[in-house]
DNA sequence: CGAAAATTTGACGACTCTCAAGTCGAGTGG
DNA sequence: CCACTCGACTTGAGAGTCGTCAAATTTTCG
């Protein structure tokens, strides 16, 4: 399931919507994509590559690595999202001319750059492509909508295995999991930031999924023996990440 | 404020976008999106629009009253976002396809539906028409992301006194605010549910944000004496909006 | 090795949940 | 008009979750 054949055809976009539906596009619609990348660039840990506010004329797709989406606070750091190779990261200033949050690298990343005038061609000739666009900003309000459902609804380690239980789907559906968890640079830090919690109760959270045989979190490194009882555990369905696996939504 | 002219020209559509560069509409754009309303019906209370995973084939735009959209958990129920008058509910199905979460109303409302069929023909032949319906999906994704700031960083009060100044801004865009607060059919328990706390808690809450001189909210009517002192409790800062006069967002 | 970052532990207080009980308001039938 | 009823609202008490201050330990990396 490593789909090294897009990787290689495609190396910038080769990950974009894999896993949900990609195979819908034409491959003239991912040759037009692949050739807007302008420039592909490395990055590394901590970068910021825009700023909440700022006007932009290109948007950023990920092609190595992981970023978050920030909000600036008084007080102290606030993750609204995280990404994975492949996601469009903000295909969302494309239409909104500035953003209302900040992007920033979470390890060194690889990412590649897609001027505004050549989505403009592509949308303008190619509607079939703008709803692909269109589709990709609105997983990440999906993916949004279950992190209120998750922060309303969820204690610290419950939050905390779902966080885990959504980055390894992510993974897995570009082809990026293995079989027993998954690998990112994240620090409980940057989990606190992400989950609402201080880092100390999310220190103890993890010691508590450790207890329980949940999840253990080493050093960025998760480990995951029995996926189901991860997923019972935060009441993960993942419906609202629109894989191809996963078509319809239900929940009780 | 009230742009009656709006409401008189285009009864259906008249608020979509106000206070938000609807002035960028063309008459013709105005009139291709009024003309695109099927059919226009009332709704009570509590009455589900549309459900989780539902396949659709019209998305629905708020005339008249408000609706959430809310997800089900098994344990209680969970809102993810209240709309107004002038939203386009859930024109993320036209991109989507099913939807992952429900369309609620909440208290008595008006409600235009219009067909994919004709948001695809408006799409197809209007590329800058495309962008402004993108455009008012990714508004809701903004919106999104201030709830998970929200929730990750406030305590219930201040998430009551966040969710007050959201909607009496968001009432002001389409002339539905008063001076000195605005109306709704919320109840405390809806309240709860928006934000994350239980319905005891809530109360409290707001018998703190009473006493504070922050807000007064009973039986959906909100009051605020000093709109500044309300949003510095809540570090409440319109930009995320993308309303007609905050173009900038900073904050710190 | 030494400095900086990340992780861990303990203690205490604040925030929030749940169970339980009681009050208030609008609408209904007698 | 009044008793009744249902939902919304209010209040009290005890327990669990979580934040903060402080300090110790481990890991990473130059």
């Amino acid at each position: 399931m490593q789909h090294p054949q897009e990787s290689d055809l495609y190396p910038a976009t080769g990950r974009f919507l894999l896993g949900r539906g990609r195979s819908a596009l034409s491959d003239s619609q991912k040759r037009a994509l692949e050739d807007a990348v302008c420039s592909v660039e490395n990055r590394n840990h901590g970068e910021r590559i825009i700023s909440t506010g700022e006007e932009c004329k290109v948007s950023t797709l990920l092609i190595e690595g992981f970023m978050a989406r920030t909000l600036d606070t008084h007080g102290g750091r606030c993750a609204v999202s995280f990404h994975v190779p492949g996601d469009f990261v903000d295909l969302h200033c494309f239409a909104l001319s500035r953003l209302d949050h900040n992007i920033d690298c979470v390890g060194p990343v690889k990412i590649g750059f897609v001027s505004h005038d050549a989505l403009r061609d592509i949308v303008a000739s190619d509607p079939s492509m703008a709803r692909k666009l269109w589709y990709s900003t609105l997983l990440d309000a999906a993916i949004h909508r279950e992190w209120i459902m998750k922060l309303e609804q969820l204690t610290t380690p419950r939050r905390l295995a779902h966080i885990f239980a959504e980055i390894w789907a992510r993974l897995d559906m570009v082809g990026l999991g293995r079989s027993d968890g998954f690998d990112t640079p994240l620090t409980q830090s940057d989990l606190a930031d992400m989950s609402g919690s201080s880092k100390i109760h999310v220190n103890r959270a993890i010691g508590k999924l450790r207890g329980e045989g949940i999840a253990e979190f080493r050093r960025g490194r998760a480990y995951v023996e029995d996926r189901a009882a991860l997923h019972r555990y935060c009441d993960f369905d993942p419906g609202y990440l629109y894989g191809n696996e996963h078509p319809p939504l239900q929940r009780g």
